[in-house]
DNA sequence: ATGATTTTTTAGACAAGACTAAAAATTGGT
DNA sequence: ACCAATTTTTAGTCTTGTCTAAAAAATCAT
């Protein structure tokens, strides 16, 4: 059972790497989690002999299996409570996420079972955001949304174009997109509504603006069933 | 902001008040709270400092007005969540303390309040016990209640009998009780339902078993009115 | 490729909260 | 009132997680 502190930088890592990071950097963790890198380094040390992380002295960090299993069952927790406090207590989506942040750590299946069974199986927060299901892993999404409304996280494969102008799908042609391209939404900027794509294959970062967010038809990549609850992994 | 530990020391404290103890003694609260008294004499000491108990040395302690009102505020989070972990997540009444442990140190007026207002302002938990309002005070019951349906941890006073047999009365007059005798419901035992019971003049506690418990009529001794939500003290 | 800069790790200290062992104060029995 | 038993406190240590300062490794620029 990891402490508090522990299950942070497992969720810190987890969101790095949902943000395209493959290696993520002492530095780069220890802004996220506001610590000292020194502070972080020693956690990455203890976090390492418990098997949870791969960690390379100087090259940055990754998390394991198991690692990920944990991370993904705090975002679990996090993105259900957000979903509890915004459709049943009133909150705005803007001010749940320091509530789930505490309410995150309460650590009990039951609990977490059985609130995702109160709220009716949620796939998506109020942000948006894909919700891990009971086996660790993010549930489907319906097939063929825009990718505009797709969740964070999940792998998505382009699978139409909305419209089909020449000038559009030249602009495509120059930001690496066409049909079976694969990619992850990192990113989703409040202000306007653009977002920031990893490509499955490719290194960098790319932003996509809104008006062509709007125009590309995606499914998920690897469409797993719907877990029912109170199935287990 | 209390840390997690000291909020369950000043809970256990004022459990134990609410038991009938006027002052706790170190070998007693470190019981509750699973420590050594080595351990809670030391901590003793930080709560005198930071004025949330009375300590005098080898002589027990005592909550202060604002340790009471921490106190309260803590027992208050904990009997709303179990509420609702009862009556909306469908646990049964003995699962729930545990994880309600937890979910009361989750520090939020907000949440707090809207969580109270989400489950209709209740005034019992699924126990039976009295639900602290957002002043910190008990919130009143109805006016004439058995005193086996009471409410712990509120002053009550005894309004009039079911049963007028001599045999009866000439008992409550051995157990020391007549009309407008004030009491305060110390523990129930969930085995057969008798109550202990403390008399508001008077030292020790008095066990009452429950066919006296269901022939007594009570009140709320200093009735208050109920404040809505979002009211605040 | 080597010296300067940046990043990461180590070393040493500190606070919170727990423990054990030992000392001090209180209480109770005669 | 005094000695024995109990209760409480003090002293010293440990763990977790944090910090600052300094050392070590990696990276970058010319």
């Amino acid at each position: 059972m990891p402490t508090v502190s522990v299950e942070n930088y497992l969720k810190a890592i987890l969101y790095l790497h949902e943000e395209g990071k493959e290696k993520v950097s002492t530095t780069e963790l220890s802004e996220r989690v506001a610590a000292t890198p020194a502070s972080t380094s020693a956690m990455l040390k203890k976090l390492g002999q418990r098997g949870w992380v791969e960690h390379q002295r100087y090259h940055g960090v990754q998390l394991t299996e198991s690692g990920h299993r944990i991370a993904m069952d705090i975002l679990r927790r996090h993105r259900l409570w957000e979903s509890f406090l915004v459709e049943h207590l009133g909150f705005d989506w803007d001010q749940v996420h320091d509530i789930a942040e505490e309410l995150e750590h309460v650590d009990s299946v039951e609990l977490t079972n059985r609130l995702d069974a109160f709220l009716g199986f949620p796939k998506l927060d109020p942000h948006g955001d894909a919700i891990p299901g009971p086996n660790g892993r993010f549930r489907s999404v319906a097939a063929r949304t825009l990718l505009s409304e797709a969740p964070r996280g999940l792998e998505l494969v382009v699978v139409g174009v909305v419209d089909g102008r020449d000038a559009f799908l030249r602009h495509l042609g120059v930001l690496g997109i066409s049909l079976g391209t694969r990619l992850t939404i990192a990113k989703r900027h409040a202000f306007d509504g653009s977002l920031e794509v990893t490509y499955s294959e490719g290194e960098e970062a790319q932003m996509l603006s809104p008006s062509v967010c709007a125009r590309l038809w995606v499914d998920q990549s690897n469409p797993e069933p719907v877990i029912a609850f109170p199935e287990e992994d």
